[in-house]
DNA sequence: GTATAATGTGAACAAGCGTTCACAATAATG
DNA sequence: CATTATTGTGAACGCTTGTTCACATTATAC
């Protein structure tokens, strides 16, 4: 059967997100252009219509996540003023969407981004920097309003604080989706918190 | 050129660490066979003089990483009697080896622990455990020489070290190496250990 | 020293990959 | 309504992949 003949952005969005979605579960290598095709319910070939080559596409996906962490950062700190709250709030989002979100260590760790192109590192490497940073300027609120001394500067501790929920992941991930999560990062997130009030 | 011929022995040896050193840079799906046999100086068939097929070859370099993990453990924990510092030297240790040691976390996230056999999942879950589990004993001595009442248990603990190293990682690779993880390891083990002592 | 087992080689294979292209169908424009 | 631009299709391409197999070479065992 032909598929609807449909504006190319809506099939831009489409693609990218069913290359985020696939991703998630598979990783980045084994991402075919014809599987791809299959779930935006196109033939391989059709997906040359909207990007010039798979490159274009993955990037477009890589882009997508940018944003998506970035708007996951920005509704966090509008849910509320408290820093604390806001980091604890943030542990919690990543917890709650662990599963859509393993696109996003997937791709940090992908051979796509040492084989690939330089450019492809260097975005990831931007839009990751980005969230950081905004963990880093929440971090830095938080300190000023505490009464500890922090033993090291707040982008080291929202490196750290990155690093809670990758080791998360990691370890749910080679557990089969059987380690307990948000157990974890609640008490982690304890710890963590010490280090600021 | 005929290659030499050497005990199968030998060549699994060898085998093994051309997948560990190639992983550590391209990640585990750009490895195939074609260069793997150009690596060690066979042709690709004559791979399979000593494994059976692929998957084989790749299960044999996992117990090499989980080897090389147990190995750091016990080299550290034979150094000193100090738990404190048998978790500086491990970092340590870490942030010196990063370029080597790549292939592990290219390996915790490659698509072939979601795509390959279920087998290759448990096995890699299995080794990670176990060398989490040595972190998680000296911890455990630590917290009891301390004076702190800790607000998580060792194993909490445990993996959240583990996410020290693995955001490093990310962080080094991403920036094209540039990152200087010595120096952020140094740091955030100040924060760390000020959760122990 | 001869027979036997172990290892290496090159050719060949089927399958999957990303991509191109002529052509068909549909939507947008006038 | 006619024209034109846009989107979808199926066949075909060159390439790489993992693997097998008959055959050549070398080490080991008797």
């Amino acid at each position: 059967m032909r598929a609807a003949k449909r504006h190319t952005a809506f099939r831009r969005r489409q693609i990218g997100e069913a290359i985020l979605a696939m991703m998630a579960r598979d990783g980045i290598a084994g991402l075919s252009t014809a599987r791809l095709a299959r779930r935006v319910g196109l033939v391989p070939s059709a997906l040359y219509r909207h990007y010039k080559n798979k490159d274009e596409m993955l990037d477009a996906a890589i882009d997508l996540i940018g944003e998506r962490l970035l708007a996951q950062a920005s509704r966090t700190r509008a849910a509320t003023g408290d820093p604390i709250r806001q980091l604890e709030l943030l542990l919690a989002a990543h917890a709650r969407h662990m599963p859509e979100n393993q696109a996003i260590p997937q791709l940090l760790f992908s051979e796509e981004l040492s084989l690939g192109p330089v450019s492809r590192r260097r975005r990831t490497h931007q839009k990751l920097r980005r969230y950081i940073g905004e963990i880093e300027q929440i971090i830095r609120v938080a300190l000023a309003q505490g009464r500890t001394r922090p033993a090291a500067d707040a982008r080291t501790m929202s490196i750290m604080f990155m690093g809670l929920v990758q080791s998360a992941g990691i370890y749910w991930r080679l557990s089969g989706r059987r380690f307990d999560v948000a157990r974890y990062l609640r008490q982690a997130w304890r710890l963590f918190r010490g280090l600021l009030v």
